[in-house]
DNA sequence: CCATAACTGTGATAATGGTCACAACAGTTA
DNA sequence: TAACTGTTGTGACCATTATCACAGTTATGG
């Protein structure tokens, strides 16, 4: 019970946190808010499935998710890594195609959801939220666009470099200088991120440990100097 | 001076079947195109410097252009191949940040352009042009992490065809089943968007046409029974 | 129409990194 | 604590494909 006032109160805090939601007033965002839809998934569990009809608009309060595609023969992609005050679901809403990447919880997280006509509602009643859309829709693009030149040029160190500087972006704290990551993804995450294989991310983090760029305990990682880093591998 | 005349009386037109114009009354098409500007560049030419600020939103009218990153090292990446309809230029006047790639001229192209300023005014005082623009960025994220797919999973042949479709949706004509492409980019370019080598994709096309999913002849290239082609490379 | 530049074809070679196999280690449940 | 499951480390092998080198071919401009 407590739990549930604890998660009622933070609510509209968090929505000021969401990018797109950031201009509005807070009356506006108590509206939009009251039409949202609290949901809990679990570590591990799917949240959306590919080639499913899109009708809802997610918004992340806590937790982690990951972005992906299957191959025919199974093999996974992951587009990206979601944290709190990410959205996802957009996509199909916005061009009525169905789902084009699965949505896997890979910590416990809680989300709010709002229906297809009332997200759509929103742009047309409140034009700054579209144009908010569009500026994130446009990172979005921008970070793609980073992504498939790491894809097509770099070796696998830099490729798992790459990917481990989007991981501290979006995961991390920093620390003077160094980027904390807590709990971070497996190495066959890691690997279908980066676009290599397994064992390849397991050497090559041993590696960067020898050249001193980072140093690993248990499930913990410390980037150290930051910006030296990405300057390397970006 | 004829040529004058002829490009003013088709740039309506021309317009008309740019997406995010497609829902506008003639009126107000009329009022944007007003306040439009045409440029011509010939091709090998560069319209858009990569790091650059980017200030004016492109429309392409006729011609090819590429959308290119490059490595620090020099190489190219080439993100996609925009022709007649298209547009380009958007994402800095979103999101303010610095051009994210370099647009070349693959053939001679006529564009037309708008400054950062009517652009912004378009997209508030016309809602439904906001709206149909978060649908064709919806619709390039797909196509983007598609090629991340293609890049992170297959191999050079896979890759290669997937290329020859993204090729073909944007610059070919369909025949009955069959796909005509005329004025076949370059080995190099076809290389740069597969992420792989120009003797790869040399030795790559010689095997698609002795496996006669294609047949070429000079600059031309003809992809027998495209859905085949479609199923068999995604 | 020749000269030159740009593009394409193809063999040989080498290296990056994928895959397999299995051991070590960690975390969980009975 | 034992058994089990999931994750990581590491060696060995080998396939794919990048790279180099150069010949052949096509376009281009004076």
């Amino acid at each position: 019970m407590l739990n549930l006032v604890v998660s009622a109160m933070s609510k509209d805090a968090h929505l000021r946190n969401v990018p797109i939601f950031s201009d509005l007033s807070d009356s506006d965002l108590k509206k939009i808010s009251d039409k949202m839809v609290s949901r809990f998934y679990e570590k591990g569990k799917m949240i959306l499935l590919e080639e499913s009809e899109g009708e809802t608009f997610f918004i992340i309060l806590s937790g982690v998710v990951k972005v992906t595609r299957l191959s025919d023969d199974g093999r996974e992609v992951i587009l990206a890594i979601l944290g709190e005050s990410d959205f996802f679901g957009e996509m199909s809403l916005l061009d009525g195609e169905g789902r084009s990447a699965n949505i896997v919880a890979t910590e416990n997280s809680e989300v709010v959801t709002l229906s297809r006509r009332d997200f759509l509602d929103c742009l047309e009643k409140y034009p700054k939220i579209a144009i908010a859309l569009l500026e994130e829709l446009a990172v979005r693009l921008r970070k793609s666009d980073q992504h498939i030149e790491s894809l097509s040029l770099s070796d696998s160190e830099q490729r798992i470099g790459v990917t481990l500087i989007r991981l501290a972006e979006e995961l991390g704290t920093i620390k003077h200088g160094d980027v904390l990551l807590k709990a971070l993804p497996y190495q066959q995450d890691i690997a279908n991120m980066a676009g290599t294989s397994r064992e390849t991310v397991s050497r090559t983090l041993k590696l960067l440990e020898t050249k001193d760029f980072l140093k690993r305990d248990g499930r913990n990682l410390i980037i150290y100097n930051f910006d030296l880093f990405r300057q390397t591998f970006s």
